[in-house]
DNA sequence: TACCCTATTCTTAGTGC
DNA sequence: CGCACTAAGAATAGGGT
């Protein structure tokens, strides 16, 4: 025999699963490449495998040189208006990310992964709203450990005005 | 003729390009969905048509449930230790966005995205850092746009010691 | 536009090394 | 672990409605 039917569950077999996984993965990426390339479209893909704790990702950042290119090409007045706290305190975060990342010199996928996603996400934040369904489901599931890291903030916030030098510098 | 074997570059007449993103995609997601199931890791699949400004995710939210468990199962101590200055921000960056969220009530996926990623991100911080190649390249790309924002995070942090209350409240 | 069809290419399960 | 092979099965280009 030597090929059946996949039957669409888990495959409990550690051995095949781990074969069969390795296989997609590169077979789900080449889809991502292809449709990228064929269709001028952006895509990204991450796939996490609990046994390794970093995120494969693609594409490779330069993937996402055109959401960066996009922002910058902004007039200046659109990019202030885009600039509520919210949005600086997220770049400041990417500062930080990338002062991490100059320190590591090694670097890691993880941090690639942050990378890419922070500058995903100042993209989405310049455009404008619709709307969708399950949202709500997210904010009942982000809605405790929100609570949790604001408390920490506010301490933050007061205890000093300027949050630090932050990892900007070497 | 029935089919041609593919040649792998950009599509230039817009109807066949359209038909084949339309039919990729899915067949991409689909992808996304086997994988996770069969191998039971978590994929996530983001797909940016120039054309419709706001990307097409996979899968829904609940998706990323596990990432938020994972954090919120961590001890205090490690919690804490997480907690830099910049994740702080990008904490508050997220509470902001579930305030804009409830705000907004009829959301969008653009937001979905947002949430998603910034928790994904949360995550990746807690792990430790490995190595990696082409950050480099990220690096050069962000350095302008990050010395941008940077400056206008000075000015905001100069100007008020409480960023204001940011969309926490309503 | 969206769906249906089918020949053909592409993917991959199972196997061996 | 990696790579190679092969045939069964899945995806899809081109066409039609």
């Amino acid at each position: 025999m030597v090929r059946k039917k996949v039957n669409y569950q888990f495959i409990t077999d550690e051995c095949a699963r781990r074969r069969t996984f390795k296989k997609r993965k590169v077979g789900m990426l080449k889809k991502a490449s292809e449709l990228q390339t064929l269709c001028g479209v952006e895509t990204c893909a991450i796939i996490r495998n609990s046994n390794d704790s970093h995120p494969e990702v693609w594409p490779s950042p330069h993937g996402a040189s055109h959401v960066v290119e996009r922002f910058r090409n902004l007039p200046p007045e659109k990019q202030t208006y885009n600039m509520m706290d919210g949005e600086i305190l997220l770049q400041k975060n990417i500062a930080m990310l990338k002062g991490k990342l100059v320190k590591e010199e090694k670097k890691n996928k993880g941090l690639q992964i942050e990378q890419f996603m922070s500058k995903f996400l100042i993209d989405e934040s310049l455009d404008d709203v619709n709307s969708l369904e399950d949202l709500k489901d997210l904010n009942l599931l982000l809605d405790d450990s929100i609570e949790l890291v604001e408390k920490r903030v506010e301490d933050l916030t007061h205890s000093s005005s300027t949050p630090a030098a932050m990892g900007t510098g070497s």
